[in-house]
DNA sequence: TTGTAAGCGTTATCAT
DNA sequence: ATGATAACGCTTACAA
């Protein structure tokens, strides 16, 4: 005769853990069903306003907090969406969670985040976990990703939008600005300017569709007009200030010189602008400096930098309108490409001579 | 006769949508019961070799995800951790966040965020909700707080860690630099090197006690020797590097002129650093300057700039250890003091004259 | 409008 | 070592 957990209600056994008071206490104590309280909360148009009254009161008294759990049992939803950003703390993902926290919370969703330090081994980890955790929707970052996730995701029926790329191909959301034409536009721009000999510094590409696209805009550009990029003139490392100020000094060392240098991010152009600056090349006239994305000391420096300013908060609040939109069983929702704002400052100019 | 939800489980009904598969289809298949299936996945020594092998081959081929909601409503935890801090975006918090999910996630703890605007009220509903959420502990930002929320987490039993402050009272862990000693420090420095009128430009102190026991540390260090601050160069604004600009032009204006300005935060600094260069105001020789906490351009500045550093990442990490210790039930978890630490750069000398 | 009770998918207790 | 089943705390179909 096998009995499971022990059951003693209010039986002889002095409980010294007072259980917490749940859905039920407060049905008691309102002299109503269970039924009925539930309904207050989740539907108090229902529900006859004495008893609301009534159950109010009481939750009020006793201080009850239903329980997400076995709400989330019962209906098969959490209202939690998750995240996987390749970083939380780098400036873009910071402001885009900001976002995403802000939209889900006006619509009372809670936001579960990871991140996968830029591995797609770790993004599918990570997403998994976060499956198992029950979330209603997830917003990943870029384009591409193990097929491995994406047949667990779709056999799992977790709904996903990809952020900070644009390239609808009508199978998953995207969100974000089109990298690829925005750096394409940027360098029409310079070359419209004169500029035929580029200098390119950027973060490692591996593994990173956005930075990737970004230079296939560039050399597309380039192409288009029959330039060619020196080998000696593309470089790439890591993404910091000090970054761009190695990579710049590596870039300027060799002969010719670039007329123009292109920053893959604003760290390594700010990185560019300071070692410029300390190498007393004069910027723009001996040389342009470029960067994309902008951070505030772009325009605060002593010579602004021109760029491409990418939308990065809103990329959080619209991924947040996209997945929500998903999660509420739209079949339609298409790609969202948000624009891209080219700044022209003072770091940019004809070629010398 | 009530019947409540129909139950016919592979009955006549042919059911359209195939219920996804669970624990109990995945005991079917192995042929064993469905809580040595449980078993398997949580104690995995207690149960034989063989039976495991069965049961992992079919959680292989069904692709089986546990439910989270379902085992936490069983177990009554949720493996999760929720924080409320004032802002995802501004870079303290978002290292601090990247450093706690690090922490967390080798733990296979998931992190729930919300973020309060530096508003107690917010922070009150968005801790609320994450409990209702289920999260097993939490991570808030500072000392001071409601106190209907300290007894609602009190009543509900959630454990809880302050971080960014270091004021241990004994009741609530606290995990963080002690800025009112780092101000403190900072400022003997700066009276060491003979400066007696300082001026001061801070963000806004309300409702951020953080920023509070900064200034707290200042004017004691200097009350301590007697020097008084002017009124009109103790300033208050937003935080940003071209409020730091507009900050330090209103400090400057008047006479007499500090002859060394603090910035209450990184931004503050750089901004102060930059409009005074750009009024060319000879840094440190006519006026030092210093900032609080450390960011990458401070160091890269044409002049780079003193500062304070505070711990964010560590902040991060060491409050996932603090307060995982807590949910495991340690009872004498101790507040941990992470050192702040001076740096010392080009931005500072004596007093001109 | 309100009540009854089954069911959500696990875990854990007890018996074997 | 394994199995049977109650319990976790809600929601909801159906009946009243």
């Amino acid at each position: 005769m096998p009995r499971g957990r022990r059951k003693d209600p209010e039986g002889e056994g002095a409980q010294r853990t007072a259980r917490p008071v749940g859905l039920r206490e407060v049905a008691a104590l309102a002299s109503v069903s269970t039924a009925t309280v539930s309904r207050a909360m989740n539907a108090p148009e229902t529900v006859s306003p004495e008893l609301r009254r009534r159950i109010q009161m009481v939750i009020r008294e006793t201080g009850w907090v239903p329980s997400g759990a076995a709400r989330a049992l019962a209906t098969r939803r959490t209202f939690t969406v998750g995240t996987v950003f390749p970083s939380l703390a780098q400036g873009l993902f910071a402001n885009a969670l900001d976002g995403l926290q802000d939209e889900l919370n006006a619509r009372s969703y809670t936001l579960l985040v990871a991140h996968s330090r830029y591995s797609f081994e770790e993004e599918r980890r990570q997403a998994i976990k976060l499956v198992e955790r029950g979330v209603d929707g997830l917003v990943l970052v870029g384009r591409q990703r193990p097929p491995e996730l994406v047949r667990f995701l779709e056999k799992q029926n977790v709904p996903y939008v990809c952020t900070f790329v644009f390239e609808p191909d009508g199978r998953v959301p995207c969100i974000g600005p089109d990298s690829y034409r925005a750096l394409y536009e940027l360098t029409e721009y310079l070359i419209g300017l004169g500029h035929r000999r580029f200098g390119l510094i950027a973060q490692s590409i591996e593994g990173n569709d956005r930075a990737q696209a970004r230079w296939n805009g560039v050399h597309a550009a380039l192409a288009a007009r029959g330039i060619a990029v020196l080998p000696q003139h593309a470089l790439q490392g890591h993404w910091s200030i000090t970054e761009g100020r190695r990579l710049f000094r590596q870039l300027v060392a060799g002969y010719p010189r670039p007329t123009v240098v292109m920053g893959g991010n604003p760290f390594l152009a700010v990185g560019a602008m300071l070692e410029a600056l300390a190498m007393g090349i004069r910027v723009p006239d001996e040389m342009s400096i470029v960067g994309y994305d902008d951070i505030e000391i772009m325009q605060e420096m002593a010579i602004p930098i021109t760029t491409m300013r990418g939308p990065s908060d809103e990329v959080g609040r619209e991924a947040a309108r996209v997945i929500l939109r998903m999660i509420a069983g739209e079949t339609d929702v298409a790609s969202v490409e948000l624009p891209s704002k080219m700044l022209i400052r003072a770091s940019t100019a004809p070629p010398p001579r």
